[in-house]
DNA sequence: CATTAAAGTTAGGTATACCTAATAAAAAAT
DNA sequence: ATTTTTTATTAGGTATACCTAACTTTAATG
């Protein structure tokens, strides 16, 4: 009868962060952030239909008021895995998502505030997003990409696109992490790179890559 | 292709505590270990012996080379997510055996390393179990159960049975935690109570629950 | 508007890990 | 030595979550 918790709380976890970008999800796109097939997909679907955490709507998949509160919640637990990896444990912070995505199914709600406690309550995860609070609130600030910035325009990076550990990892050698302040000093035509400034030192980023970065 | 190796990880587990209160475990004693039904366990078990982890003998199953290597693994995860759990993010030794069997199978090898090095790597796990290192080397001492020690004798406390969390808080509260030293006093004839002497205090212990404790 | 392309769903099938009921084998007790 | 009891296994069945291939629906385009 118990359902395997950890596949549900996955594609929760993924409808929330995909309906970001596009409000209703679509099937083919929620089967492409799981690595799994369409049909798949379709089928899970429709038992999280039946229990209550998500419904259909015109072109694609909403999340109910529970199973937003579900998705909230699952985050929350990555989001302090990572911190928790980076903080205490010493990881960097392009090796954290994959673990976290582990750790945040064997999260008990005691051990979830235990976390957050030997933290301090941290506000966000070490790229830069909001840790949902106990309650599901989320800050949300107004952000736009570093790629929409135009030339001679400053932004503060508020957060980095977690998932890939290279991407990370060549983001923090240019020094482009939460906090820092950036200036771009000239957009390349034709989708070309962003000249930018960071601490005093240049760089040709591309668009691509920019556009991952959200800056205030 | 894929096994859900966290359901191979639990039997090899409970295999290896068993194995080492008598040798060849049996299914049914597996199966009552595990809360599962004995077919489920039967059939279990020839699953991990087409696996090459496990092998019956006259009167039960044994692990292989591989099987007790990869459950010392397992046990090396527990332990050590125990002893984050206490150690760091503030857990009673009580709370922290249910939560480590479910961060065991979240654990990477990379994790087990850095939780291993904030601690310090430390040599037992909060209830006095030792644990094993990287090449699965476990320190073994001749121990025996408190409930063996004759009148007027002396122990030192080495471990504790770490499964039933009112037990411990229990033992706890009466401040029979490793390293402490008992002295029996007495020992009531047919099974009956062992008068205990720890720091100054004395109490009276059934013969049970000093089996559980052990001593050098 | 008809065709092609993309997106979504059915249909049918697999593997894993569990279950109960019934049976077989081994051990213990009379 | 036979019966009883315990222990283990087969047999048959369930639920979950995945798959591919085929089909249908919806959208995009010539």
């Amino acid at each position: 009868m118990e359902a395997d918790t950890s596949r549900t709380e996955e594609y929760l976890e993924s409808i929330y962060k995909l309906q970001q970008e596009q409000h209703p999800v679509s099937t083919s796109r929620l089967a492409e952030h799981l690595k799994l097939s369409a049909p798949s997909v379709s089928e899970m679907v429709k038992k999280l239909t039946g229990k209550g955490l998500v419904f259909q709507s015109e072109r694609g998949v909403c999340l109910t008021d529970e199973g937003k509160s579900l998705a909230k919640k699952v985050i929350r637990r990555h989001r302090l895995s990572e911190r928790l990896l980076t903080d205490i444990l010493g990881f960097n912070w392009d090796e954290v998502h994959d673990e976290a995505c582990r750790l945040e199914h064997a999260i008990s709600p005691e051990m979830e505030d235990h976390i957050a406690k030997s933290l301090g309550n941290p506000r966000t995860c070490p790229h830069g997003h909001p840790i949902p609070d106990k309650d599901g609130k989320l800050a949300k600030e107004k952000l736009k990409p570093l790629s929409e910035l135009k030339a001679r325009e400053k932004g503060i990076i508020v957060n980095v696109f977690e998932e890939d550990p290279k991407m990370l990892k060549y983001l923090a050698s240019l020094g482009l992490i939460p906090d820092v302040c950036v200036k771009v000093e000239e957009v390349a035509p034709f989708g070309g790179p962003l000249i930018v400034c960071v601490a005093g030192a240049r760089y040709a980023l591309g668009r691509e890559v920019a556009s991952k970065i959200k800056v205030k």
